[in-house]
DNA sequence: CTGAAAGCGCTTACAG
DNA sequence: CTGAAAGCGCTTACAG
């Protein structure tokens, strides 16, 4: 059907692994004669040659095909975000990439994976011992892999600096006036410290309040369930007991965290900031269609994607700098009308 | 570096294309002595082989890879769940999924997909033209391709039956004892009837009030520019003049407009659903995080995807049953607190 | 500087 | 019922 290298070979009369050369720009076709080479490339072009990259992968014992590992998509907008990083990287390099779900069975599709001789793995997980079916029969056949949204120490994995990131916050709510901050996070049945990002953001919120609350002793912070999120009585009880500690700036574990907070406290008639500054984690879309807009902490997962995914390849490819090993991402505070201006506070100092 | 056939004849000095068959429980396998069976399955457990699938495609000269080709990811959710159908689907019946941005060079791309020899192409696109740079070539090589999310007259294109949904909430509104309905849609810069969804959307209100508000002369519409649903004024202007015309039901185009104009209402002391009713289109995230919760239509984004592979591959491997032709895929209406009861309305009939 | 050959890992028609 | 051979479309080491 398609037109092969045979095809080239026969229709300009000329050998068929000089063709191949020159379509794929070898240095040694540079050998030929000029003409030899245009014959070639207006025979390809006419005949509309597309190269079989199977056989080419097969040829070369090198695939250009990476995997991307993830969970169900379409709950959590950012994994989309991270995909198209993913993908972008790839590209750019002249890699396809393919996708598959890590649900079902992973040994089924580390076989799937390692079928496709796969020259490089990209997982999107949420714990690290999700990778255990994976490494010892990816680090058998020398398949290089990494976490994205995850570190993954010794190896490839990037995230993002969340604990600076909720530091941060700390610190504008100290600058702006607030007189006592409070976390909030969601009890999902794990421990905080079995979920990377949950522990790095309230470390981050009881460093930043022993950094710019100093004569705080003991940080406010609280935990929901909140698979009850939509349980208004309990909401209103969470909201109650925020107030009467007196809370005037709230930084929430996740962007839909603070929306559910905001709704209730919609409901009690407690607009946010009035009472207390609102702010989330993530920049998702829920943070700007909620009312008021909610300031957020901005993580740019398209660059996380593109970054462990070049690593990847890197590594694939043997030009192994290591760099990514242990890699964390700046965040950036997004203050929007959630937060509120208690106090100018002029700084003192020059520039 | 992998083990592989000529591994396995080696092993267990069986011919290369009996172990071939085994493993690829091909009816002529059957005729070997079962032992001889055994041991290949045995020694191919043991050394841990993996079919090259690179190499299989080509002796079959069948690629069992698809290609989803979409637009960036990370904005609308949905198209997650679009492509978590495409990916169970292409699983369910052994094909890999390899995905690619239409972005920037659909000539490119279509060369790349050519390439891979893909057995078919799903592609997630608003507009049935993006299609152009690719029916050519796709056609040529006789590579199936269908739409989803779009309707595709003539092909392979599946999409929900949006008209039924807008109408349904039509209906719901009159029967829970709206006294005027209206139509909230966004201008993009497109005519209306250049986006298929919009169009329906559209179509579906105005037919639902000829149904089920035949006293209705002029069914009320009424179209924002979404660019400004920040801004505070714009959308006071927006809400005062459906307030003017005493709208008391509202259907919005998407969870999106909905969620805006809640807000706007919020901030005006104008609590949905007390002066107006409120749904919205699509049962995205936001219209769970909204307050109240929206009321709004739900798609099967998962089996759309699911549907539209499914197809795609029928029509690769000759089981042409062209039923997914056309498919319009039922939406259900959710009820939230968002729409009021505003008069009991007792039906009459029996059942 | 160029050509004929062997090889990649599989599948499948073709003899015995 | 089984084995030796040719073929898929490429790449690359090896002779002239």
């Amino acid at each position: 059907m398609a037109v092969t290298l045979k095809d080239l070979s026969r229709e300009t009369g000329i050998n068929l692994c000089s063709v191949s050369q020159v379509l794929n720009n070898h240095p040694r076709a540079q050998s030929l004669r000029p003409e030899t080479r245009e014959k070639i490339l207006a025979a390809a072009k006419r005949l509309g040659y597309n190269k079989n990259q199977m056989a080419a992968s097969i040829g070369k014992k090198h695939s250009y095909v990476l995997a991307f590992v993830h969970s169900d998509m379409g709950t959590v907008e950012y994994m989309g975000r991270i995909q198209n990083g993913v993908i972008k990287a790839a590209n750019a390099r002249g890699y396809t990439l393919t996708v598959h779900h890590i649900g079902d069975s992973p040994e089924k599709l580390v076989h799937k994976l390692l079928g496709w001789r796969v020259a490089g793995v990209i997982f999107h997980i949420f714990q690290l011992e999700q990778l255990t079916p994976f490494v010892r029969l990816l680090e058998k056949e020398n398949i290089p892999y990494g976490t994205v949204n995850l570190s993954n120490p010794g190896g490839i994995g990037v995230t993002t600096d969340d604990a600076a990131g909720v530091r941060s916050a700390v610190r504008h709510l100290r600058e702006s006036g607030h007189k006592k901050v409070a976390y909030v996070y969601a009890d999902s049945k794990v421990k905080i410290s079995e979920i990377e990002f949950k522990h790095r953001r309230f470390q981050g919120f009881e460093d930043g309040v022993r950094e710019y609350y100093p004569e705080v002793k003991k940080p406010l912070s609280l935990c929901f369930d909140y698979s009850r999120a939509q349980d208004l009585k309990y909401m209103t009880s969470i909201l109650r007991s925020l107030l009467k500690k007196n809370a005037d700036g709230v930084i929430c574990e996740s962007d839909a965290l603070a929306v559910a907070l905001n709704n209730v406290a919609i409901y009690n008639n407690c607009m946010v900031p009035n009472r207390f500054s609102l702010i989330g984690f993530g920049g998702s879309m829920i943070s700007e269609t909620s009312f008021p807009m909610l300031s957020t902490i901005i993580q740019d997962f398209e660059k996380m994607g593109m970054i462990t995914t070049d690593s990847v390849i890197d590594s694939a490819e043997g030009k192994n700098t290591g760099s990514a090993a242990g890699n964390l991402l700046p965040v950036s505070l997004l203050v929007r009308e959630s937060v509120a201006e208690r106090i100018k506070v002029i700084r003192k100092g020059v520039k």
